[in-house]
DNA sequence: GATGAAATTCTTATCGC
DNA sequence: GCGATAAGAATTTCATC
């Protein structure tokens, strides 16, 4: 039953994985040298098999009108685990089920609202379908990434963001070192605000070039290989990290 | 911080929850009555806001050379939550991470390996980076759903699966009335194997037609509102299904 | 929010190994 | 069976109203 993965297949796994909806064929073809048309045909090849399940959208519901993003660990026998995993993932608001092998917390729930009262139908929901609730927490927030394994080998994950520090609020430090190829690279900070490369909401507190510490300034250049740090308020890390990182970092061979 | 949204980024969100990546523009332009040109421009204005996360694939990794999926469940200081969050997430194998705002058991970490040694090292580097680990145990499956709250007001969730009994091994019997646009309408079972719009794997044990039932043979023609009881070896439940209710049910204003 | 031209991508059928 | 290729359809991009 398990199917035998090649080069190819792993590569297309490892692209939908990290964006699903705007990797193009010719995209991944390009990557692994073959066809486009080849590519489409794996695609599909794995869709039928069931090894790529669907494609999702990730949501923040928070910032969406403030919904609720709500997990509930619960308690299935066994036997019953699979289709109560199935009648719980079609009750209004379930958008995600997990399966796991545990005796007891073996199904992991996760439902959104818009209030707590419209959570507190999906618990009662859950209930009456004789699902035992164990635990229920509210969801700050998800990430989800691709599976490394599959993706070039090239890859060099020192490149990002190498220290990261939580601050008051959603206020963030982030240490870059810049790419050569990255977006910033030739423009002055002014310039990169302006332009929009540079969120509004960051700034660029020291840049170590070389044996040097500067004290950036709107007209300061970033040049490649700047150990720069970023204060960031939004939270949102990766828009940040954009600008600093080549754009196209999956397009090299 | 939170953004407002219209019936038109509502649905946006559902569709792309419901598939990423086959749902065009003017698909969903169809359904809302505008342009396709509105809708990608809510679409980018949401990536842009941040309400639209990014998009998945997923995967189902036992299918896949037997890799294994592991779910960690860890304690994070609540300082430290969200930059503990970031770095699991780098951790090579680890494919999605959700942030919990309990005290304890606040971050749930999924990650997949070729074997338990894999897993093992994800272990290692997860401990190494300062983030306690509880509990961890296999993923069996994991099911995305759209959210229904944002879908379309008609929805008649009676239409599908209206049973759904496990029984040992992977077998399940599905209780189904079929659709007028399913597939299989006007098929003799025999062709809809032949054809492949039914499973091999799929039995069609008992077909209800108005008050008589039939028991089905090769030669049987599926009509409309048949209430057709299917058991299946393959697990593979939406598969099944696919044949007996409408094709494109998202097409349906 | 709609429209229209240009570029890209997807679908499908066909060919060669 | 698997991959490459090419024509036609559909989709996306971008500028403009």
């Amino acid at each position: 039953m398990t199917y035998r993965l090649d080069e190819i297949d792993r590569r297309i796994i490892y692209e939908l994985m990290r964006d699903a909806r705007n990797t193009s064929a010719p995209t991944i073809a390009d990557a692994v040298n073959v066809s486009p048309g080849t590519i489409r045909n794996r695609i599909h090849q794995l869709e039928d098999h069931g090894i790529i399940r669907g494609y999702t959208a990730g949501i923040d519901f928070e910032q969406a009108e403030g919904h609720l993003t709500n997990l509930y660990v619960c308690n299935a026998p066994i036997s019953e685990r699979k289709s109560l995993a199935r009648e719980a993932s079609v009750v209004p608001g379930v958008i995600n089920v997990r399966e796991l092998m545990t005796g007891r917390r073996n199904l992991h729930i996760m439902a959104v609202g818009e209030n707590t009262e419209a959570l507190r139908r999906v618990t009662r929901a859950l209930s009456q379908l004789g699902i035992e609730i164990e635990d229920e927490t509210l969801v700050e927030a998800e990430t989800d990434s691709p599976y490394s394994s599959f993706g070039p080998e090239d890859e060099t994950p020192g490149t990002e963001a190498t220290d990261f520090i939580s601050l008051a609020g959603d206020a963030n430090v982030i240490d870059v070192t810049v790419d050569e190829t990255a977006p910033i690279v030739g423009c002055s900070l002014e310039e990169a605000v302006r332009d929009e490369i540079l969120d509004d909401d960051s700034l660029v507190i020291a840049i170590e070039r070389g044996d040097e510490v500067l004290t950036p300034h709107g007209t300061t250049v970033i040049e490649p290989d700047d150990l720069v740090t970023v204060l960031s308020r939004s939270g949102r890390t990766d828009a940040v990290l954009e600008a600093f990182v080549t754009e196209a970092s999956r397009t090299e061979q």
